[in-house]
DNA sequence: CGTAGAAGTTGCCGTTACGGCAAGGTCAAC
DNA sequence: GTTGACCTTGCCGTAACGGCAACTTCTACG
């Protein structure tokens, strides 16, 4: 009785891929191959089989399998070194994990404590007092600097708690994507320049020059430096230089 | 200062061939190609290589550690799923390793119709009879089987309790080695051979000849004999081949 | 200034055990 | 005769390069 391919694969549950495989490499010759280039398999194919399969489970290599059932090499023998090398890679493995798991240790020590640390304090703007910086602006754009000021006194102090804290929750995000390297010009940090001009806008709406003053002088200003500086040291220049770019390719 | 590729090479450790390849797969662009072809690196991509072969080291894949140093990806997170990855191809190794070792058990099993088993019996030495057994060696060496016979008998039975367990202890490693297929001229089973003689050099000293009889005497006196079968099957027959090597190897 | 030797380049094959696909021939049934 | 299932060979791809071949370029030396 003679099997097909498709057959044999059927009844063993490899593809039919696999024995043409095994058949290429000489491990598992048909029995038989038909005028028209058919392999047809019988018994003593499908035994053979069924021995490949049960050391291919082990994770011997077809090489080896091939040795071993053609008795070139005792199989005892073959499982003792192939066990040699199984310890051997799984020792490796395992002192690769704990390498890994170290690694990741360090990795997050470091980001938490020593390298680019986030901060966010409660106090913030403790002591702020909006009438001492911004001078510069108030001698270049007089008028916009009024209608500033007559919005700010409109403010309750529940208004300016809010927008502190809204401020607060933008410069975290900030600071994380400097801390993540991404360069000024990343389309997330441009959103996050939109972000804050969308804020600025509610006072008054600066042109591009205007814009990268503002930047400039988070920079300058002493008040405005220390509170970008608390939260992550560079954030300030790091957010005067995203500026500039929203400044040139949004507001020109 | 622009290096060749031969110079990085060197300086990093990895070959040339390396440096092409991470070229051509985008992992390590030189800083410029001379008009001739040529690849010429700097300090950024010097770093940018130190990066790689750390995470190389972890065994991160190459397009894996493209993405974390390009910051598509956070590294720790990549980490952590490689981590993953490791943990569970280890696990597949370990119960690999005990599938394998099972199949070699079985096989020596089915091969010689007899167990590999190692047993450990508690009463080991019960009924065990000084004066029953070595009836040769009383002939042949008559003033080391007093000397010896003088130094049993100054034995506490706490004495002879803390020594059936020591010999008890090396049956058994002796067992496990010849069970892991060791040849009896295997330098871990001559150290073993070497702690028995240390051990019989308490009671007397043989020579060679002297000690090749004693090993001898574990196969045909019935009583040693069954302490050794007790512990594995074909375990006495390893050890006199075994003491008969250290005999020739040591002893003449 | 010509040439040898060192060093550079691209390109292709091989490694493991197949998977997937394409082009084309064959078989069985309607 | 046609259709659809089944078969064939053959090539590309996988991970991370190693090795080799064929060819060009740089550098030092007599």
């Amino acid at each position: 009785m003679a099997w097909s391919i498709a057959e044999v694969a059927r009844m063993s549950g490899v593809t039919s891929r696999t024995l043409r495989h095994y058949d290429a490499i000489g491990l598992l010759p048909p029995a038989s191959i038909g005028g028209n280039g058919y392999r047809y398999y019988e018994q003593p194919q499908l035994l053979r089989l069924q021995q490949i399969l049960v050391l291919r489970e082990l994770g011997l290599g077809l090489p080896a399998i091939a040795e071993v059932l053609d008795q070139q090499t005792d199989e005892v023998e073959a499982l003792r070194d192939h066990h040699r090398r199984l310890l051997a890679e799984r020792d490796r493995l395992d002192t690769l994990v704990g390498t890994v798991a170290r690694t990741i240790a360090e990795l997050q020590h470091r980001k938490g404590s020593q390298m680019p640390k986030i901060n966010r304090p409660e106090n913030l703007f403790e002591g702020f007092d909006p009438g001492k910086h911004d001078s510069e602006a108030e001698q270049r754009w007089p008028d916009e600097w009024a209608q500033s000021q007559q919005f700010v006194s409109s403010l309750t102090p529940a208004d300016n708690q809010r927008m502190q804290q809204e401020l607060t929750d933008q410069l975290v995000r900030m600071a994380e994507l400097m801390v993540a390297g991404k360069p000024v010009d990343d389309p997330a940090v441009q959103a996050e320049v939109d972000t804050h001009y969308q804020g600025v806008a509610r006072f008054w709406t600066p042109d591009a020059t205007a814009f990268k003053a503002l930047g400039q002088s988070y920079v300058d200003e002493p008040q405005w430096h220390g509170v970008y500086e608390q939260i992550a040291a560079g954030l300030a220049a790091y957010q005067r230089d995203a500026m500039a770019v929203y400044a040139d390719t949004k507001l020109s």
